[in-house]
DNA sequence: TGGTATGTTCCAAA
DNA sequence: TTTTGGAACATACC
C-alpha cells in the first residue's frame, strides 16, 4: 500500500500520540515479521520512551531514549491503529505496543508483508536506502550521478529503494508521466533537460501526494485524496489529462505500468 | 475461478 | 559483471 506520501501522512497523524510515551509491552504472534526476534525487540524497547517519530523512505522510525530505533514497514497492506482499553479489536492485528498510562498502538496487516525491526542505529533499522527525494541534500547533481551509474530501465530504477527512497508503483508512474519519459528509457541515456524534468517531476508528484494525504485506492488505505488527481496510475483507457489520448497499460519489471503513449513516446 | 494488487528479497537467466 | 525476469511471501477483492 503505502509509499512515501502515505507513510508521511501516517507519521504526522501518530506523531503527537506517541512522542514522549513510554513503552510498557510488546506482543506479536507473527515472528517472521519481527527481527531480529520478538524476544530481542521486546527486551530492547520495553521501558524505553519514544523520543521522536520520523520517516525514512517507506519506513516509520521510532527513535527511543536509549538511542535505538524501531522501524515499521507497512508492506502492501499494513496500517497502524490506536486503541484505548475497551475498544473493539480490529481484524488482522499482527503486533501491538502497550504504553504506560494506557493506550495501545496496533499493527494490522492482512497480507503479512509488513516488517518490524529494532536496531541500535538508524541505518540498521532499514534496508539500504538511497537519498530522501524531498530533502535539500538530494540535489539535481546527486540524482544525475545516480541515474548515470548504470544502464537501468527508468521504471525499475525509480522503484529501487537503494537508488532513491520512497517511490512505489503509483508515484513512479506519476513521476514518469509528469516528466514525459517512457518507463523503458535507459537511465544513463537521458539528456540533461530530461534528467532535470524527472528530478522536478518526482518531487512534485510526492509533494502533491503529501498535500493530499496520500492515495486511497481499494480496501487498504483510507483517508487520502490523491486518487482523484492521479494523471496515469489506475486510469487505463481513460483520456490523458494533457492530450486526451487513452492511457495504456503495460508490464515493466513485473509491475503494472500506466503511460500516455503520446506524452511519453519512447 | 483466475487475475491482480500501493512491496521486498533472493536466485536464475541473459 | 550487470541487468532483468521470475518466484516467493500471504490475503483479499473483482
Amino acid at each position: 500500500m503505502p509509499e512515501l506520501p502515505e507513510v508521511e501522512t501516517i507519521v504526522q497523524r501518530f506523531r503527537s500520540q506517541v512522542t514522549g510515551r513510554r513503552i510498557a509491552g510488546f506482543v506479536s504472534r507473527w515472528a517472521r515479521q519481527v527481527s531480529p526476534s520478538v524476544a530481542v525487540v521486546r527486551r530492547s524497547i520495553v521501558g524505553r520512551e519514544i523520543e521522536q517519530l520520523g520517516r525514512r523512505g517507506k519506513y516509520l522510525l521510532f527513535r527511543l531514549d536509549s538511542g535505538g530505533f524501531l522501524s515499521v514497514h507497512l508492506g502492501m497492506s499494513g496500517r497502524l491503529e490506536w486503541a484505548e482499553d475497551g475498544d473493539t479489536r480490529p481484524a488482522h492485528v499482527r503486533a501491538a505496543w502497550e504504553f504506560e498510562g494506557g493506550g495501545r498502538l496496533l499493527f494490522c496487516d492482512p497480507r503479512k508483508f509488513g516488517r518490524i525491526r529494532y536496531a541500535p542505529d538508524q541505518a540498521g533499522a532499514t534496508a539500504e536506502l538511497g537519498p530522501e527525494p524531498l530533502e535539500r541534500r538530494f540535489t539535481l547533481a546527486v540524482f544525475q550521478e545516480r541515474l548515470g551509474r548504470r544502464a537501468r530501465l527508468l521504471k525499475p530504477l525509480l522503484l529501487d529503494q537503494s537508488v532513491i527512497a520512497g517511490l512505489g508503483n503509483i508515484y513512479a508512474d506519476e513521476a514518469l508521466f509528469r516528466a514525459g519519459l517512457h518507463p523503458l528509457a535507459r537511465s544513463n541515456r537521458l539528456s540533461v533537460p530530461q534528467v532535470s524534468a524527472l528530478y522536478a517531476a518526482i518531487r512534485a508528484a510526492l509533494r502533491e501526494g503529501i498535500r493530499r494525504q496520500g492515495t486511497s485506492f481499494d480496501w487498504v488505505y483510507a483517508g487520502g485524496g490523491m486518487q482523484a488527481h492521479l494523471r496515469v496510475y489506475g486510469r487505463t483507457g481513460e483520456p490523458c489529462r494533457t492530450c486526451g489520448t487513452p492511457i495504456t497499460y503495460l508490464r515493466v519489471a513485473q509491475r503494472g505500468t500506466h503511460i500516455c503513449p503520446k506524452c511519453q513516446a519512447q
